[in-house]
RNA sequence: GGUGCUAUCGUCUAGCGGUUAGGACAAAAGAUUCUCAAUCUUUAAACCGGGGUUCGAUUCCCCGUAGCACUACCA
């Protein structure tokens, strides 16, 4: 195989990229990478009726964002594009030129059934096929005259190409992850390539002619085509470009998380967790869709995640670089089985990238969410907020959780958790506190040492147990029974802040 | 219904004839700590069933079963 690798991505726009399209794309960029081929984006707009505003701007924007870099096509600039155009709908002309070529030489034919009619005969023939059995009994260039075809065009009749399969022949098609794959051609039907009525073809045909002519040299694509794939072969010879035609390879299917079944938005949406790269906002329904990066995913925890969901490599490694990726992929070794969605894995790994992240980086990504909290810009000088991101980030999964679990850094608790009291609030407490209140009213060395040599020693002296002190302690900062280590609390607030905390509180739960 | 694909812990998977069937996520327990996490340690957890082939099958073959996909003038 000396063939330049050129692979393609050609999703259609009827609306956000899945994220099963994503994992598709990414196999396709990885593989290119790795063999230093092309990665092509064509637009697959070949049903008009199905065409959704947006969804082209949406998946350049997703790849984009992910990592995924196109070579040729949509999206790029067009020096590169020496094998365009790359949006089907634009290529007309170009069809109907393959389309007239496989009339001629008897391949494909032409039909007038109006889909009215053909559902007629799916209810009156069970199992009804448009086939060799069947083709001769309906309204075709095979059952009418020349003229007459020709008057019925001529006088505007809709009509559509179909593909004339030969019967009883066994089709091999050869997929890189499966291996041979025999189907006889008499389940194949005469599949319509060509439709008058908007003047497209549909999937099969362009699909093939675009990968000729693009000299697209590998298929890599969801494991429901397979059972297209044979007719697709067929196609190639018929048109004299076997010796031509791309290599094969069907990925497993994403399914859902419980139960059986591919994986579907409607179970993002029951579940709680993004299927879509992006947000997507559908203007035709008016239904906005959560994404990834909306929903706090950093792209390469979604790569890394993504990539791993049906391929890996022979050990044990889980967290891969894309250009690791791109160094270790193998179409070989993608898994046959389909992948249930695992989401809990792919906030773990999303953990496991914020966490690699530095103290400094992370704060830049927080700061605006204190923002949106309200949060006065000017609060802490820049390197707290460092020292209080690098103290709460071994805790969260995502920035944004960053928020919820350290806000009392910020502001004051205005309640206090009803558990967190009932476990660590104790009738003592008030009392306890009103005395640590004064002990540390007079401490002017502030440091966490300095603190815990007065503090722990006073406790023992009274025998008043660390466990019962501190959690109170740590309830009249926080408000509730979690957070980093009390003197790392107490050394960002300073000593003001935290005497009012304790005072407040006092005022609030004695009265209880 | 037809055709095809697939089948190892709950999940993602390693294994490519001989292994105490390994790792990760999730779960459970313990250690630690002023709390919650984190961390560390530990535990529990799988070869769909039946036939072959073979000295020996999780691994190769066949059948069954189950799941999935496809079966449009959608991709």
């Amino acid at each position: 195989m000396d063939r330049k690798v050129r692979v393609r991505f050609a999703p259609s726009p009827t609306g956000a990229l899945h994220i099963g399209g994503v994992r598709t794309a990414l196999y396709n960029y990885l593989f290119a990478r790795q063999h230093g081929g092309d990665m092509l984006l064509r637009i697959e707009d070949t049903d008009s009726t199905r065409f959704v505003p947006g969804a082209e701007e949406y998946i350049i924007e997703a790849l984009q964002w992910l990592g995924i870099e196109i070579d040729e096509g949509i999206g790029v600039e067009t020096d590169k594009n020496t094998h365009g155009p790359y949006r089907q709908s634009e290529r007309r002309e170009i069809y109907h030129e393959y389309v007239k070529q496989l009339l001629d030489s008897g391949n494909a034919y032409i039909a007038f059934d109006t889909p009215q009619e053909l559902e007629q005969k799916r209810l009156e023939i069970k199992n009804f096929q448009y086939d060799a059995s069947t083709r001769l009994m309906m309204r075709n260039s095979l059952t009418m005259s020349e003229e007459e075809v020709k008057a019925k065009i001529e006088s505007g009749e809709q009509y559509v190409v179909r593909f004339k399969v030969t019967p009883d022949e066994d089709v091999h098609v050869h997929d890189l992850i499966r291996g041979e794959v025999v189907i006889n051609s008499n389940i194949l039907d005469d599949k319509v390539l060509y439709k008058s009525a908007d003047d497209l073809p549909t999937y099969h045909l362009a699909n093939i002619v675009d990968d000729h002519l693009m000299e697209i040299s590998h298929v890599i694509r969801g494991e429901e085509w397979l059972p297209s794939a044979p007719l697709h072969v067929l196609l190639y010879r018929a048109f004299g470009w076997e010796d031509s035609m791309p290599a094969f390879a069907h990925l497993p299917l994403l399914l859902k998380p419980d139960g059986n079944g591919k994986l579907s938005k409607r179970d993002g949406d029951r579940l709680g967790f993004p299927v879509f790269p992006l947000e997507f906002h559908d203007q035709k329904t008016g239904t906005v869709s959560s994404g990834y990066r909306e929903s706090g995913y950093y792209p390469e925890a979604v790569i890394n995640f993504l990539a791993l969901l049906g391929w890996h490599a022979t050990g044990d490694k889980e967290i891969y670089s894309m250009q690791e990726l791109i160094d270790d992929f193998s179409l070989e070794r993608v898994s046959k089985a389909g992948a249930k969605f695992d989401f809990e894995k792919g906030k773990w790994f999303n953990h496991q990238y914020l966490m690699a992240k530095s103290d400094r980086q992370l704060a830049q990504e927080f700061l605006p969410v204190l923002e949106a909290h309200g949060i006065p810009e000017d609060i802490y000088p820049l390197p707290t907020i460092e020292h209080i991101v690098g103290l709460m980030k071994e805790r969260v999964n995502f920035v944004s959780e960053l928020w919820e679990q350290c806000n009392f850094f910020f502001v004051a608790p205005e309640e206090y958790d009803e558990k967190s009291l009932k476990k660590r609030w104790k009738e003592d407490s008030p009392r306890h506190m009103q005395e640590l209140l004064c002990l540390l009213q007079k401490q002017d060395d502030w440091s966490a040492q300095a603190l815990d040599d007065l503090v722990m020693p006073w406790i023992e002296e009274q025998q008043y147990g660390v466990g019962i002190v501190m959690n109170a302690f740590r309830i009249c900062l926080v408000g509730a029974a979690r957070g980093p280590h009390i003197w790392e609390i107490t050394g960002v607030l300073g000593k003001e802040e935290t005497l009012k905390r304790v005072q407040t509180a006092i005022e609030k739960l004695t009265t209880l």
